[in-house]
DNA sequence: GACTTTCCTTGACAATTGTCAAGGATTCGA
DNA sequence: TCGAATCCTTGACAATTGTCAAGGAAAGTC
């Protein structure tokens, strides 16, 4: 076997990794579609075939179970939502602009992906019940705290103050802000995205003490 | 017709309702039981049975489907849960009082009543999938909030100090702080209650500014 | 262009689900 | 004690579910 066929062959395997791959992520983006509509307790694989093009049967050739197509779903949410709030922290140069900007972006996701926010607490509910998700939940959960704790860090930086709380707990409360506006939305109240802008932004000056 | 069967006809029929009302009850909280062990989407009208001592035609008897059921759950999770911290705030006669026996009940609550806690957020999930409970959760939510209102503002009374914070806002904040303790604790980290607790009180001082 | 590998569909399976009807068992009033 | 109302069980039903096997269609290889 020389080199070259070597090479050949390993070419030729990525690409087919690389189409394995590509046609998994696009069943768990069908799958991500349906299950953000319906939420876990109603979404069955017949019905997320029916998001994609193609019939039920193909998701065991992908997927070895539907846990593991789940599990797909949640790591994709994660590539997808994690990295959300990066720009505005590197673009804002002072500390009423990034109060601004940050709770402005938060309004604004609330509006416009409600849906696939309401399934990331689907999913990170169930992890209460099932271990299975657990471990990819408690990790995404770390991201989004880092997530927050760059902007809060970052804010604290600009303004010239100290913070009074732990990444945890500002993770926490502002993920707690995020939750009830979306109930308040998907409940018909108007006011819930400019209701968690004003929040969110007042917030921010009050976990934040004067040095 | 007398008065006096008049009378005893109420009696009777009084009594049914009761009886009824006493049944469904009991039943309702079989199924509580129930979805607090499995959660929303692995819980069956089978199951619930087994964890009463009746058979599974019965529910069917005493709810006219299991929507009804599970909204008679909702209410009933209402009343055992609402009314948590009232004795406290009657029995504390200072501020630091409070807020240590405040952060005390939440760390103890969340120590005791983990499984009820997660049905709860698992059914306020729902409602942002399926609007038939949505009416009930909103209710309840607006209890929960009332309840953390009255701890809060007393605490600032106590205190002699303002707030920074609406009731809305506060309710989401510490709902944050106990939905994140929960995972964190049902993940196996021991600290859970600990980190829960002295979130909470080092958050009402935060929130409370010197008037 | 034949052959092999990969990909996808179809149809079936056993299990589970909510629902309900038929009919015992129990309770209650007279 | 008898008859009727209430309560509960049993067993069945149609629908839905996850799973998988058989085989056709498509793509790739020589």
């Amino acid at each position: 076997m020389t080199d070259v066929a070597e090479t050949n062959r390993e070419r030729v395997s990525r690409r087919q990794v690389d189409k394995f791959a590509e046609r998994r992520a696009q069943l768990a983006d069908a799958a991500l579609q349906t299950l953000a509509e319906l939420g876990y307790a109603r979404t069955s694989l017949r019905e997320i075939a029916q998001n994609s093009q193609f019939s039920h049967g193909v998701l065991h050739y992908y997927f070895t179970d539907k846990e593991d197509l789940l599990i797909h779903c949640v790591r994709r949410y994660e590539a997808a939502c994690v990295t959300r709030y990066d720009e505005i922290v590197a673009a804002a140069g002072t500390a009423p602009e990034l109060k601004r900007d940050f709770s402005e972006a938060m309004a604004q996701t609330l509006r416009a992906d409600a849906p696939m926010h309401r399934l990331w607490y689907d999913l990170r509910n169930q992890s209460l019940f099932e271990e299975s998700f657990r471990a990819d939940v408690l990790e995404i959960d770390q991201r989004r705290e880092e997530m927050i704790w760059h902007v809060i860090s970052r804010y604290a930086e600009l303004a010239g103050v100290t913070l009074s709380v732990t990444p945890t707990a500002a993770y926490a409360i502002l993920d707690g802000l995020f939750q009830q506006a979306l109930l308040h939305q998907l409940a018909g109240r108007d006011s819930a995205a400019d209701d968690l802008q004003a929040n969110a932004s007042r917030l921010m000056d009050t976990l934040a003490a004067v040095t």
